[in-house]
RNA sequence: GGAGAGGUGGCAGAGUGGUCGAAUGCGCCGCACUCGAAAUGCGGUUUACGGGCAACCGUAACGUGGGUUCGAAUCCCACCCUCUCCGCCA
């Protein structure tokens, strides 16, 4: 969310780093329904100020038993008139709302030091490290020699359809083997709060970290508490009540016509549809909701494991083969929240966190400043790791680490008391992966393969694998 | 899921239609008293938005959203949340 004062103050800048994100300017628009706004607002309250002095001056003459005098009764009159003429400016007002949507569509604004640019093509690679592995034989795809070490799509597929899998045994144990340790790292050596978060979250949350209003598309959703026959009984005493008795054919036909879209209207209610996190971010985040946190708490570091889901509507087609983009996943997320002189260092820290991972399951990866064009909506800067994957010849996303700003603490009205200050403070909020646990088995796999089909267990899950040293086919 | 009780300022807790943004107590801040502290006394102590150079003024907020009324913390409806008992359940 946007602060209207600093457009107000500043439109052109603005409007300026709008377009490096390859968006019009909208700072006319908005301080346009901002003052039409402000009028309404003002002329609003007056009259309510009008009518308050009024009603007062009729309740003291009521409360004097002089309810009916002339003189009473002028001011009761007076009173619903300004009362009418307050009710039509409020309507108008209520119209208004357009200005909050507006606003709450737009995306962050990137930082200074990001760099312009339409799409990954110009993502800066900022460094690498690691060495990707010589093969003295043609690496292998992970869907491909993965079957026969435990990693079941077929059994998935027929279950719950495509984009999902079952891990089996070894291969189980493998993927369980790495979120432990990374859970264990970022406890242990990061300081980072481990979280155990809900995983059905209602509108207002993913409002707060920017999933919603744009991106419901990308979401699954579930209702808490609606039954069809709750839907019928509905139906029923709506038809009765609206249509009567009679067989009024033309009134059935409106009546369905707008029954059907004042039904489609309720199903998904915001009072009882949650939807599932497409990540931790949502959760540990929204832990601030609200709040005014402790200055001196500050930063909270925040850790959690949790399944993810999402839906991929927009990406039918990409990575149809494969663990890397599943409708569920697991992710190990971090996330802090801090105070803004504070955040710059906060983000390095969570890439250090991130990075950490990796070099201890010695998987040669890359980091990459992600350009304007290619952020995602809540972020003000981005990093993103890549790993490298034998079987595609290149480096794959398996961390995003984003300071988000101020832009999301706004949205969930999460502040902090600063130290010797009187009033309060947005605090600044980052998020990144530590890693994504699926993708981390898949570079695991590829980058460990043998000749055979087999695959080595990186030396550093030996604590975790139960004496497991090697994947072989069965 | 059934029955009941309840949601008021940092906390506790009054307030059932008319200067109630809200008594009182605790906490917190300042001042006085004191060598110092405690105790005591006095004063102050919410937030958001709008207007104004400013002092300041106005409006809104008593879980949330509607409604009734000239006027709602107070009455009505729906929802959310908390607590107690019962049922069910990993």
């Amino acid at each position: 969310m946007h602060d209207i004062r600093s457009i107000r103050d500043n439109p052109q800048a603005f409007d300026a780093a709008l377009a490096r994100r390859g968006l019009d300017g909208m700072s006319a628009q908005i301080l346009d329904l901002d003052k039409q706004k402000r009028e309404l607002q003002t002329e609003a309250e007056s009259l309510r100020a009008e009518r308050k002095r009024l009603s007062a001056c009729f309740g003291q003459l009521a409360g004097q038993g002089q309810g009916h005098t002339e003189e009473a009764l002028s001011f009761k009159t007076a009173s619903v008139d300004v009362a009418q003429k307050l009710s039509d400016v409020e309507s108008r007002l209520e119209a208004h709302q357009d200005l909050e949507d507006l606003l709450a569509a737009i995306p962050n604004l990137p930082a200074a030091d990001v760099p312009e640019g339409a799409d990954e093509h110009a993502n800066v690679e900022v460094s690498r490290w690691g060495t990707p592995r010589n093969f003295d034989f043609a690496p292998q795809d992970h869907a491909d020699f993965g079957p026969a070490l435990g990693l079941d799509f077929e059994s998935a597929a027929a279950m719950s359809g495509a984009r999902f899998a079952a891990l089996r045994g070894g291969m189980a144990r493998l993927h369980r083997a790495l979120a432990q340790f990374m859970l264990d790292t970022q406890t242990g050596q990061n300081g980072y709060e481990e979280v155990n978060p809900p995983l059905l979250v209602r509108d207002a949350t993913l409002y707060g970290t920017g999933q919603l209003p744009k991106f419901e598309d990308d979401l699954f959703w579930t209702t808490k508490r609606f039954s069809k026959s709750e839907l019928a009984d509905k139906f029923y005493s709506d038809f009765v009540r609206k249509v009567g008795e009679g067989w009024d054919m033309e009134k059935m036909r409106n009546f369905f016509k707008d029954q059907a879209e004042e039904t489609f209207k309720e199903i998904p209610d915001p009072i009882d549809r949650l939807w599932l996190i497409p990540t931790a971010e949502v959760s540990l985040t929204n832990l601030v909701r609200e709040q005014i946190v402790a200055d001196a708490t500050l930063p909270l570091r925040f850790t959690a494991l949790t399944p993810c889901f999402r839906s991929e509507a927009g990406s039918a087609g990409r990575d149809t083969r494969g663990f890397i983009r599943q409708h569920q996943f697991e992710k190990v997320e971090l996330v802090s929240i801090c105070r803004p002189e504070d955040s710059a260092a906060e983000h390095e820290h969570m890439l250090t966190s991130a990075e950490g991972i990796l070099q201890a399951l010695g998987l040669p990866y890359r980091k990459m400043l992600l350009c304007t064009g290619d952020m995602g909506f809540s972020a003000a800067k981005t990093y993103d790791l890549e790993v490298w994957l034998p079987s595609q010849n290149c480096y794959r996303e398996i961390s995003s680490v984003s300071n988000c700003g101020e832009f999301q603490a706004r949205r969930m009205n999460a502040r902090y008391r600063p130290e010797g200050e009187k009033g309060t403070r947005f605090l600044h909020t980052l998020n990144g992966s530590g890693l994504a646990v699926g993708r981390t088995l898949v570079a695991v796999l590829e980058n460990y393969q043998q000749a055979d089909g087999s695959v080595i267990v990186p030396e550093i899950l030996a604590p975790y694998m139960g004496g497991i040293k090697q994947l072989t086919p069965r």
